[in-house]
DNA sequence: TTGTAAGCGTTATCAA
DNA sequence: TTGATAACGCTTACAA
């Protein structure tokens, strides 16, 4: 007359019943505490694996008050950065971390009305902590979330106060003035830039660097033009730039992205790089290594910046220590187009 | 000697205190049931606000039965895709969508070694749903899980069975004998191809496609060499080809990414496109659409493939009818590189 | 329409 | 080391 339902998913109560122990014991070997008789811990684990047991995540967070998963956080003006090989590694990188931790990885867009919203989500105490990959200035929001929440951010966070905000980045300045450097080397005299936006540090540090080696060549640094990192908007600048007339023989451009772009006007103008003008940029992907030529560039460990990301937060969520920045190493990466 | 603590997070029963209800009409309220009288709605909604309420998603799920979070898993194989603009644009198109909804997205790297830890994770209760972005035929042991989970594949799996796999897809075959077509169309007659991976469903169909569009012309389709749909694969393919001493006049690429490293090998050895050979490929990507010369390919919605897909399993999720595969539509786009 | 009360599957406290 | 037992914050019959 009885009859096995083997239809429902296994409860921690079933396996405690099946190894012949209480729920506490099954508990403890879920979370491997040492306080687990030999005898006991192979009866829990064979039920847990006759019954292909797995833990009720819901259940768990509920009594435990950690939820085990954090937050990528993506403005929605950045969304289509997927199509950046940049933001595309970082976060490739932290994903595959994230995935050798007991932690999941909850994909956040936060619409640009809206950023309440997200905050309100990372606010209610459904993750342990977030991610934050910005593009632009509005990270100030996110950097107040901090107050309440374990945060990392992804580059410097554009804020105005900010004593405590954790996040992991290259030296801009420094990279962004050695390739420079690197045209000057090669005596060029009027060296342009096409900067990245201003409203972001990678921007406006790697345009800072590009003055700084100007300034230690004594080369005016007169010569600047803007982009926002996209191929097209490299481009657009190029293209205004020969349209203005400006006389240059050495070029910094400050993404690969863009210097794709401005390439292919050069292409066009009949400018040949290296032998009219130099041309050096920022990032070795895809774009810098297929360029004609290919260029002289920065390398950033990108997948690396994502691992580092989420060490850092899982330290913090943990109450460990954790240095308020972390700086990951450039290395110029010389192609001969300077 | 009392004090309030503004510390703790918000409960539903200090919303339902502060409205002066009960807490199943605070639950009602959130829930937005029907069965709310204006006044209490407008008491408790009063509330939430003052108190900044923010719903528990691990309670809510824990007594709800659902966890309101679908997984969008990524075999890790696979996981370097992120630098491969269709995969990037799909993930985007789903993020933003399943941004728009209740739902929270779980980024999922299949680890290669024990796939079976995430299918334990999915079917341990722990999402709603999934999302499975394949490359490579290992899909199998997924296609089994949607045996006990709503489940969609991005791009048709490779599975024995498979009487119920729900899909979001494109004519891979109709779209590659079009623009196989098209380089008949332009009087070429020794047509060559560099093919997708064999063990993924878009590397076999493009194929066909292009068998197809010779056999219509009474073309030999012999001319075959097979990449994994990335630059490097695709370079390497091309300069096998030519080091075989194979003649042909036409070239049709089963990616643009491969196509990319092929133009380069094409460009190195001297061959001008299209004028001592015609090439075309698939996926209007950043490398169809800066090769020089542009090539003439196949677009595809790839941002919609990824709204469909969620829009789908949450029609899934909610036990609504669902059409076994959806077919999104591809456009040729002529740039005269056949 | 609203409230009462019984869970949901874990963890955590405290005795034993 | 183990086991009761009370939470954890919310949903959901069922009753009122």
């Amino acid at each position: 007359m009885t009859t096995s339902i083997p239809e429902a998913t296994p409860t921690l109560e079933m396996v405690a019943a099946v190894a012949g122990v209480s729920r506490s014991t099954v508990s403890r070997v879920i979370n491997d505490s040492p306080k687990v008789t030999p005898e006991a811990l192979a009866a829990v684990q064979a039920a847990i694996e006759k019954l292909g047991y797995v833990p009720n995540r819901a259940a768990r967070s509920l009594a435990s008050r950690r939820t085990q998963s954090i937050a990528l956080v993506i403005p929605e003006n950045t969304a289509k950065f997927f199509a950046d090989p940049y933001f595309a590694t970082v976060i490739q990188g932290a994903a595959m971390y994230v995935s050798s931790t007991e932690y999941t990885l909850t994909l956040l867009i936060a619409a640009e009305g809206d950023a309440e919203k997200t905050r309100r989500y990372l606010r209610g105490g459904n993750v342990d902590g977030a991610l934050i990959l910005s593009h632009h200035s509005d990270d100030l929001s996110y950097v107040a979330l901090a107050r309440s929440l374990p945060v990392v951010f992804g580059g410097r966070p554009m804020s105005q106060e900010g004593p405590t905000a954790y996040y992991v980045d290259v030296d801009n300045v420094h990279a962004a003035r050695d390739v420079t450097a690197n045209l000057i080397a090669h005596g060029r005299t009027r060296i342009a830039t096409i900067a990245g936006p201003q409203d972001m540090a990678a921007g406006l540090d790697r345009l800072e660097g590009w003055r700084l080696a100007l300034a230690e060549a004594g080369i005016p640094d007169d010569l600047v033009e803007y982009g926002d990192f996209s191929p097209d908007s490299g481009a657009a600048a190029m293209t205004k730039m020969l349209d203005r007339g400006i006389d240059f023989d050495g070029l910094f451009v400050a993404s690969a992205q863009m210097a794709s772009g401005a390439m292919q006007v050069l292409r066009e103008r009949g400018y040949s790089v290296p032998d009219d003008v130099g041309v050096v940029t920022f990032d070795n992907d895809y774009f810098a290594q297929t360029s004609r030529p290919a260029l002289t560039t920065i390398e950033q460990p990108t997948t690396e910046v994502g691992r580092t990301m989420v060490s850092m937060l899982i330290r913090l969520i943990d109450g460990l220590h954790v240095d308020t920045i972390t700086m990951m190493p450039t290395r110029l990466i010389d192609r001969g187009s300077a």
